[in-house]
DNA sequence: TTGTAGGCGTTATCAG
DNA sequence: CTGATAACGCCTACAA
């Protein structure tokens, strides 16, 4: 902790506390002389203020709080590096939390926060999430907050998504292009909007293209893992419907898929091709190497801490929804147009 | 920001502010019914305590500082969940800082913590820290600090490693009981202590089995990645020196590693056994997946948490060094005994 | 058992 | 241009 105080700088250099304060925050009302006569041998005096103090008097803390499900998750890791990186040069810190995709954690990191006297709070709601009534507690206490990732379009609060319906379609237009008409879809978590929209996407993607959707070729996982791709496969190889192309609504998934189709010794993209979402570090790793739609995690971090700042600075009027673009990144896991 | 405060609720209740403080704070000097009576209204209120005023007055922030190189490094994520973990039951929150490898923006860290004056900090030098100088401001300020992974043993402030030399000494006497004598090893950055480490736990164990040691056989790399493993397995397989296994710094080198034997058609294990380091996600995905061994991230953070608070609460006088165990991980990528 | 006074370090306000 | 004063919300010490 520090110990120097503005007083004591004051006794020792005979002005008033007031004036070397004055001198700190470049306040117009200080003579030229004074300011820098003050400033010179404050230099060796080794004075930190304390921001404790001063917080306490401005009455606000310049914390953000970030709720995440997941901080290993490359995503999120990713989304709250980017946060960081935009908060610090504005003086901000930030206080991470996890919720563990459990939305009593949810509830209580969001408490927790405020009880710590965050200025804001940007919050990545877990796959349980399906209301928003614990950010009440927020919006009676006025602390501005954002959302990221998943989040159902309807909500009109600030959010920052990025493109996953146009995501989905982009890459099953893409499976389509290269000869696919058989595509089988593996979907998520059934109250995950990500999920929802990449569903939409993709059905959007078939019937553009006047391909029929059928929904044997549809199946869906709570757990978006390796295991559940793997399992999932191996259930669609062993019924008769015939596909040509797997879009699975993760990488993790799509991996299971290509371990399953590769067990089976179906030729991959020969036979089938397969395509995962997220662009994570295993899809270059996974071989063949994994067809995906990128999502731009630090750039999405980024955003949602500016927007959030400015709500902040602003006193949190306006609300804005940013939808960020994918960008979809072509490997050897499927053919080529 | 809270709005309520202890001398509005005094008012309306009729006592003092003291008074309350008191049955917040659970304080024996007060009658129980008094208590109950102020419990009981103060939920209707709604009032949250202004922890900004709280700390100042304590002179001190309930803060503590968290500083790694990089934040979407699995380990590192893990290590920080950790220590979130290990930190909120006591009420202590995090800030966490990016140092991205470089020691200034380490430097640069460590002073923007202090200035928001964190009760401890915790640290993973970058790559690039060879020495401890820019941890001075925290001795000069008292603020105790608890290093972890990348660090000498040289060092005796208080720190928290994982045991890098007998975890490298244990798979390469895996690699060596599964019949391998040509073990090659690629060494990671030359500043790094965990890489030091790793190397005198693979010569330990080559010594152990009188195999001698061929200098030959180590390659080095600064940056320890997918790519770097594939150039220097290269280097090997177009060198004249023959090699049976290779133990890599890291699972990334590994994979680096794989991809190159499989481009040569050197099959994996029957000709040449692959090991890596740390068990990350990648190694259970590449194929063959990767023996390896597994670091206790998520322990080591809450460790480090655990040891950091403690000195925070004991003065910060004794300094430990915790050496947390390693766990080999066998997979496909080495043959069975 | 309860209340009063004072101060933590900083800065806005007002007076000089 | 500079200084004195008060106040932010809470808690400790002391008084009643």
């Amino acid at each position: 902790m520090s110990n120097v105080t503005l007083k004591e700088i004051a006794s020792v250099l005979g002005v008033s506390a007031t004036t070397i304060s004055r001198a700190l925050n470049d306040k117009p009302d200080i003579s030229k002389e004074t300011k820098e006569r003050i400033l010179n041998i404050i230099k060796d005096l080794n004075y930190t203020p304390n921001t404790s103090a001063i917080n306490f008097r401005a009455k606000r803390s310049k914390i953000i709080g970030i709720v995440v499900p997941k901080i290993s998750y490359y995503f999120f890791s990713e989304a709250i590096s980017g946060a960081i990186e935009a908060a610090n040069p504005l003086s901000y810190s930030t206080i991470i939390c996890e919720s563990q995709h459990v939305l009593k954690k949810e509830q209580e990191s969001i408490n927790n926060l405020i009880a710590s006297n965050v200025d804001g709070i940007i919050v990545s709601p877990s796959n349980k999430t399906s209301n928003l009534e614990h950010f009440n507690p927020l919006k009676d206490k006025n602390i501005p907050f954002v959302i990221f990732d998943k989040i159902s379009s309807e909500y009109n609060g600030s959010k920052v998504i990025s493109d996953d319906f146009k995501g989905a379609e982009k890459i099953v237009q893409y499976l389509i292009d290269t000869g696919c008409n058989k595509i089988a879809h593996i979907q998520g978590a059934k109250a995950s909007s990500n999920a929802k929209r990449r569903l939409e996407g993709y059905r959007h993607a078939l019937k553009k293209n006047n391909i029929k959707i059928n929904n044997k070729l549809i199946c869906q996982t709570e757990q978006v893992t390796v295991e559940a791709g793997l399992r999932l496969t191996n259930g669609l190889i062993n019924s008769k419907e015939k596909f040509d192309a797997i879009f699975a609504i993760t990488d993790e998934v799509a991996v299971g898929a290509i371990k399953a189709l590769k067990r089976n010794n179906i030729r991959i993209p020969q036979d089938v091709s397969v395509a995962g979402f997220s662009n994570s570090i295993l899809s270059s790793v996974i071989e063949p190497s994994l067809t995906t739609v990128q999502q731009p995690a630090h750039n999405i971090g980024e955003t949602a801490m500016k927007l959030l700042i400015d709500k902040i600075k602003t006193g949190g009027f306006q609300d804005k929804t940013i939808i960020m673009n994918t960008e979809l990144i072509i490997r050897e896991s499927t053919k080529n147009i």
